[in-house]
RNA sequence: GCCGAUGUAGCUCAGCUGGCUAGAGCAGCUGAUUUGUAAUCAGCAGGUCGUGGGUUCGAGUCCCUCCAUCGGCUCCA
């Protein structure tokens, strides 16, 4: 007998050789039809693994994330299955889940797989759930794995195998596939109930792309087929929030193929809201202690070589300017670092002056490839909201700490709630990646962690996502299709300080050598106001929105009073509009409604004449009358729940 | 940059296997209507079908080039 542990504390003693499906059964019959996947001692295991020893078991069920991977990875085996039954001859290489659904990357040789081929796999999947295979696992020894895939002229697989170690590999079985496989798969194949493969995609081999580009097929699984619509629909809904859309719509943005790709065109509302944004952070980073200044959008190119940026970019940058001077070169400014470090360098210091915060919004240049642009998200000029701080060795612990204050504030203030924090370190691997002595590295990655730590961040670690010149805390946070973007971001840099000998008079009388903090809350305006507006789906906060209210007057004969009340409303610095057409009330409801117009003032006999006015809510909530001097308290209260003052 | 897809009026879309002057709704303009909480009615105007080339008696429709966009990969100072 054997004692098995499970969540609750629950002790159960059970034959050796017992299932973790023989397990759910005896909890309950329920139990056992929804268990898809199994843990045990923290290993993943099969439900048909028979438990040898003492030890904690965990069961899943769809419901969870684990049960959900197995239920995915499971998928995948199925997917390579019908593809290798379709097409074959193919050469199948890794297959794992994701965070919703699964993917295969395959070699198709010479044949193109594109999206009308995706039907007719689906229903090849499908056909093999139904046959409700169950997944076996089995162990393999090296030479017998590497000899499998040898004959069948996988040099994928084989090169997988030859980075593992004998007696660690395992292959799974069902029905007549099999595949090299770490384990983790539901019971049968006959819970799969409904597939949609999503897309077709290239994708390099090991991520690298001097390899093989192989084809990435990707697919999502439900237990239920009425689980697969609602998770089309979901989609669907969410490209209602796309900020694509939601810019043209609500006129904030657009792109011009004659301006050129990724080259944003801010239209009047969208340059309004952008200022509303500019202004609100210069206040807050005034009361913070920063200095505002401005700095030109070309710099010589020395600048950049000094920086080292022009060695790490250069070539893939937007190519220099050449001026009628023999060798004279210009670059667009690809960012303010270099320029703000020159501010610092037009004078000396005083170590009693520092810190210095040197901020400006800051238009950049970066020649982003072609395939990488994306709406707002990922522009080719965009405007950061940028700042260099440059303080004592002793005071970067403080400063870090403000900055992760400013950041948490702006995100606040504007209804960001679910970011992520995340401390961006070198890659262990790729050192030549990264400049600058490894001491400096590990004292900037250490600045970073304690600041994360002592502010209590709820922060994850990704080693390899540093910029070359120092580690990142950054705030990621996702769009309307739960893709990550980097948003707020703050750096430590010890490297461009000394590649421009940035100096400091000391209390010793001898000169020192500060250290740089790169921080930017916002990102870019660009990114910013993308995702904002995903998040928002264009009901921005009150005190960002473009227009506050409208005021729609049911007919000519109270226009008048209509436009005293816009009046009264713009000297108490309401964004207002009024629309005076010749249209129904209905008509401008609707078109207010559709350009997500928070407040609606309906004006008509009864108003006039008492002096009142008729408030409706976006949203279509009636919230009666008010005086104007109700209305405006009304306004500035709800201003004020969300745009707090910065401390 | 790479893989796959898409590109018809300001917007959303129709246009079957190539065949008369390329259609609709919304938006716009003109007129009527003067309106009470999500679309008043009528008329008018609007497109060299992303670009350039080719096949054909004939191309929005088929082929190629380029451009842009979308979903991924790679990249992201």
């Amino acid at each position: 007998m054997i004692q098995i542990t499970l969540p609750d504390g629950a002790i159960k003693s059970v034959a050796k050789g017992t299932t973790p499906f023989d397990i759910a059964r005896e909890i309950s019959e329920g139990l056992a039809r929804n268990i898809i996947s199994a843990s045990f001692n923290s290993r993943t295991v099969e439900t048909q693994t028979p438990l040898e020893e003492d030890g904690a078991l965990v069961l899943y069920t769809w419901q969870q994330p684990e049960g959900k991977k197995a239920f995915w990875h499971s998928s995948a085996h199925v997917l390579a299955q019908a593809l290798e039954l379709l097409y074959p001859g193919i050469k199948l290489t890794i297959g794992p889940a994701i965070e919703n659904g699964f993917y295969y990357d395959v070699d198709f040789g010479e044949y193109t797989l594109s999206d009308r081929d995706l039907g007719e796999i689906e229903k090849k999947m499908l056909e093999i759930a139904r046959g409700k295979h169950t997944f076996s696992m089995r162990s393999a020894s090296k030479d017998e794995a590497l000899s499998y895939y040898k004959s069948q002229n996988n040099e994928y697989k084989v090169e997988l195998i030859d980075n593992l170690e004998d007696g660690t590999i395992t292959f799974c079985d069902h029905d007549s596939f099999t595949d090299l496989c770490r384990g983790g798969h539901v019971p049968h194949t006959g819970i799969i109930k409904s597939v949609k493969l999503l897309s077709v995609a290239g994708a390099y081999w090991r991520g690298d792309e001097t390899k093989t580009q192989l084809t990435r097929v990707y697919g999502i699984s439900f237990p239920k087929q009425k689980e697969l619509t609602e998770y089309l629909a979901l989609l669907e809904e969410a490209k209602k929030r796309d900020h694509r859309k939601l810019g043209k719509e609500l006129e904030l943005f657009t792109f011009s193929q004659k301006v050129g790709q990724g080259l944003p065109l801010w239209l009047p509302k969208g340059a309004a809201l952008r200022e509303r944004l500019e202004n609100f952070l210069k206040k807050a980073q005034q009361k913070a202690g920063y200095e505002q200044v401005v700095t030109p959008h070309i710099g010589n190119k020395d600048l950049y070589v000094t920086s080292g940026h022009y060695e790490k970019y250069g070539a893939d940058s937007f190519q220099a300017i050449q001026t009628p001077a023999e060798g004279e070169e210009f670059l667009l400014k690809p960012m303010n670092c270099p320029h703000h470090c020159e501010i610092y360098n037009s004078k000396p210091w005083s170590y009693k002056e520092l810190p210095k915060r040197f901020a400006e919004f800051g238009t950049v240049y970066r020649y982003e490839q072609s395939g990488e642009l994306h709406g707002l998200t990922r522009v080719r000029g965009f405007t950061q909201d940028d700042a260099h701080i440059f303080c004592m060795p002793d005071q970067l612990d403080q400063e870090f700490k403000n900055v992760i204050d400013l950041v948490l504030y702006v995100f606040g203030s504007l209804g960001f709630e679910n970011f992520t924090a995340q401390v961006s370190l070198r890659d262990p691997k790729k050192p030549e990646k990264y400049i600058g002595s490894d001491e400096n590295w590990e004292k900037a990655e250490q600045a970073i962690l304690n600041a994360a730590k002592s502010k209590e961040l709820n922060y994850v670690v990704e080693y390899g996502e540093a910029a070359f010149y120092g580690p990142k805390l950054d705030f990621m946070v996702k769009d309307a299709l739960g893709r990550n973007w980097q948003l707020g971001t703050i750096q430590v840099d010890y490297n461009l300080p000394e590649r421009f000998d940035l100096t400091y008079k000391g209390s010793d009388n001898g000169l020192h050598r500060p250290v740089m903090i790169h921080r930017a809350p916002f990102g870019s305006m660009e990114r910013f106001v993308a995702i904002l507006l995903e998040h928002t789906g264009g009901n921005f906060p009150l005190w960002l929105t473009p227009s506050q209210v409208i005021i729609l007057p049911v007919g000519e004969k109270y226009e008048k009073y209509a436009q005293k009340v816009l009046k009264s409303l713009e000297n108490h610095e309401i964004r207002a509009l009024i629309d005076c057409r010749n249209e129904t009330v209905g008509k401008k409801i609707r078109e207010a409604e559709m350009n997500k117009t928070p407040y609606m003032i309906i004006i008509g006999e009864k108003e006039a004449s008492e002096e009142t006015l008729s408030l409706r809510k976006h949203g279509g909530e009636d919230m009666g009358m008010f005086t104007e001097i109700e209305f405006v308290k009304f306004i500035e209260k709800e201003v004020n729940k969300t745009l707090k003052t910065f401390n």
